[in-house]
DNA sequence: ATGGTGGGTTACCCA
């Protein structure tokens, strides 16, 4: 099963890109963030036409979340507001028996500022509302792969320069204990089991030729329950995608699990 | 410390 998350920085200005990439890449499952645009003007015709479905939420201007995938989601969730943040940043849907969720984590701007502690507490309430969801039904869990962008660099390896990023927006210590959190309940995060390599960005900021000089940070994830965890089988990011004209300031990440004995 | 770039129902916007 191969699952990717990709924050598209506008799903209409990318439309052609996004076509072309699932064509190439093939995910089962591929999260988008950031799709700014309103359920009338999502492009799920385009999608439907290559064979993906789509389920979706989003707004005019701001944030927005989506699942394109080659099997039609079912049980398909819109979890917002969150923490009281009435924005559309969360869905998800089942997928051959494992929950996937496509996740905007708020963007806190300034660890000073009131949007750094509703960001903090938005994390919080989705780890309580992920693990909630996966004990429905009182049987054994439902495996989960909780994808997005985070908007938090986990480790020092996540970010171009540690001294100068510690305490900054996105590698704070706060932002990271509570993605440790996260990990602590059960989490993965899937990608680092088969890639442990310093400077592997996903996202580079448009600005000062940044991407140009691989100064990014890697905030965007795939964190999934063990036993799904335990059956991962490679990832990437797709640094390709955000060399191309008009790129998002994402790049793609790819995660495959090997699913067949499940 | 600032601003650079780029998205969008162009805003004292947000990333």
């Amino acid at each position: 099963m191969r699952l990717a998350t990709w924050n598209i920085n506008s799903i209409r200005m990318r439309v052609p890109a996004v076509l072309d990439w699932l064509q190439r890449t093939q995910p089962d499952v591929l999260g988008l963030q950031e799709t700014k645009v309103t359920d009338d003007l999502f492009p799920g015709d385009a999608l439907a036409e290559i064979g993906y479905s789509s389920v979706f939420v989003g707004g005019k201007t701001y944030n927005g979340v989506a699942l394109i995938s080659k099997e039609p989601a079912t049980d398909v969730r819109i979890e917002y507001p969150l923490a009281d943040i009435p924005e559309p940043r969360l869905i998800s849907a089942v997928y051959g028996g494992i929950r996937v969720y496509s996740a905007y984590f708020p963007n806190g701007r300034d660890p000073e500022s009131e949007h750094f502690q509703t960001k903090l507490a938005w994390i919080d309430a989705l780890g309580q509302l992920v693990f909630a969801e996966a004990q429905e039904g009182g049987g054994s869990p439902t495996p989960m792969a909780l994808m997005g962008d985070f908007n938090v660099a986990p480790e020092p390896r996540d970010v171009y320069n540690p001294e100068l990023m510690e305490g900054r927006i996105h590698f704070t210590a706060e932002e990271r204990a509570a993605l440790e959190r996260l990990r602590e309940r059960g989490l993965v995060d899937a990608f680092r089991l088969v890639n442990e390599e310093p400077g592997i960005f996903s996202w580079w900021d448009y600005r000062q030729g940044m991407f140009r000089r691989n100064l990014g940070l890697r905030i965007d994830h795939v964190y999934t329950t063990a036993d799904l965890a335990a059956r991962t089988t490679g990832a990437y990011v797709d640094k390709d995608e955000r060399r191309k004209p008009s790129p998002s300031d994402h790049a793609p990440v790819v995660v495959d699990f090997d699913v067949s004995a499940a």
